[in-house]
DNA sequence: TTAAAAAATGCATAAAACAGCAATTTAAAC
DNA sequence: GTTTAAATTGCTGTTTTATGCATTTTTTAA
């Protein structure tokens, strides 16, 4: 067998799989494992994959870890954001949860809109500071260094004194049968307020998370009146939900 | 399976939910807690994500620095900070006001010491997200877009109900017989609030603005227990404060 | 304060990488 | 066609890396 020809075959296995290892090649092409190990070090040397211990992964596998500095699915909560804009009213007045897909609606937010915005959030309130037609109102509190937001009995206290027309929330893991539920006990009391602090409340969350479950229960499913996902409404992914008195975007 | 295939789902999941644990990941993968402890370990030095007592963490937005590369007079509110710090005292509870000249304080505060932290300011907030050692609490209300604070009644009356060892406040002007003062109506309020907040109140100003006056006054000189500039404390530019009982640093 | 969970440490084992060598193949020159 | 040099390949022994386990130390929560 040709050297070219191993390469070749070493590339079509990373290309499909993302991925090979170094005994599996040998084997199935029938040649010492030293000789795979220096063909792809060759490989790797040309940036044609990248070699590992025991084994090859794709490039693209790897170019991943830049997206890293940028938010995680923004594609996605683009789409969510786009989405939750439209119920949006001129005077309104909302709440904007933390996490990275209420930072996109809060960028997403049309400038000639007039709203009234209240969050817990640093990086929302940012966001938010930068449209001229929004007032913004933090809620106060201790500051959790991870999520950077308020929480604590002082921010809780605080959501007891408003009332919005829409909450848009995020979670860490919603089920069409547990709710939404959280990794974190403080996280969940606070969102029940946020919860409580508002007419409406307006789940967004990627379709990722759908079908996960966590320790800490923040409400039933049916305690959200609309969740928009980057999914069309009418998607397979989306039946289990469908049940509950729940409008879904 | 591979270390770097492992370390992607390590990486899928924070992305994802934000943070996990170790076991739900060791379980899940089929490898030892020690494997999972050692990779994210790795992912932690490689600031891939952040590891913490029991799990990980996602790095959160804090990546996007909103480091102000072009701050004005940076060496000398630098060297202002630095004197601030050694006022600090371990568990200590202060309130840094916003302005850039606290901003710097915010920054240059140590790691090792202990701190109970108020702020009205989002980017001071920020900055001290990234001390460890710091507790923050963000007292709440509506934010000024431009100077990126809370404001109004609701911050004052935040502020009413702390009282801290230390405030390290800026000043838009500052004489030696007009005291403080400033442009702005509001800001005056809240300085009051934050005046009043205080055992002790350190005035962190840069020595171009001594000897400037605005409109509405916050207060006398003689409600400023230190003064910090970037001056040597026997320049004669400080004489015409020396009269007062005001240390000078 | 105590008890439980998690982290760190050291160690043992197995797999993988590496270096050097020898056998074989290929290519090129005469 | 023969010879020589270079490249390729597989083998051997050694070194490095990865992983799991046992034990101790630290952290956290009750």
């Amino acid at each position: 067998m040709l050297k070219e020809e191993r390469q070749r075959a070493i590339l079509n296995e990373v290309a499909l799989h993302n991925r090979v290892l170094l005994t599996d090649i040998a084997e199935a092409l029938d040649v010492s494992i030293d000789t795979v190990r220096r063909d792809v070090k060759e490989l790797d040397a040309e940036q044609k994959l990248r070699k590992v211990h025991g084994g090859a992964i794709s490039l693209g596998f790897t170019n991943q870890s830049i997206r890293n500095t940028n938010i995680y699915a923004l594609e996605e909560k683009m789409k969510i954001a786009e989405k939750a804009v439209k119920l949006l009213k001129e005077g309104g007045v909302i709440f904007i949860d933390g996490g990275t897909t209420c930072l996109e609606l809060a960028r997403a937010l049309p400038e000639n809109v007039r709203l009234t915005c209240f969050t817990l959030s640093l990086p929302v309130a940012f966001e938010l500071l930068a449209k001229p037609n929004v007032e913004v109102i933090f809620i106060g509190g201790q500051l959790s260094r991870d999520a950077q937001i308020a929480i604590g009995a002082h921010a809780i206290h605080g959501l007891s004194e408003i009332r919005v027309d829409y909450s848009f929330i995020g979670t860490g893991y919603v089920d069409s049968l547990y709710g939404l539920t959280e990794f974190d006990w403080d996280i969940v009391q606070l969102k029940k307020a946020v919860i409580k602090a508002a007419k409406k409340t307006v789940l967004l969350c990627i379709s990722e998370k759908l079908n996960s479950q966590h320790r800490y229960k923040t409400c039933d499913i049916n305690a959200i009146n609309t969740m928009i996902t980057e999914l069309d409404p009418t998607n397979n992914l989306l039946n289990l939900f469908r049940d509950h008195d729940l409008r879904l975007l």
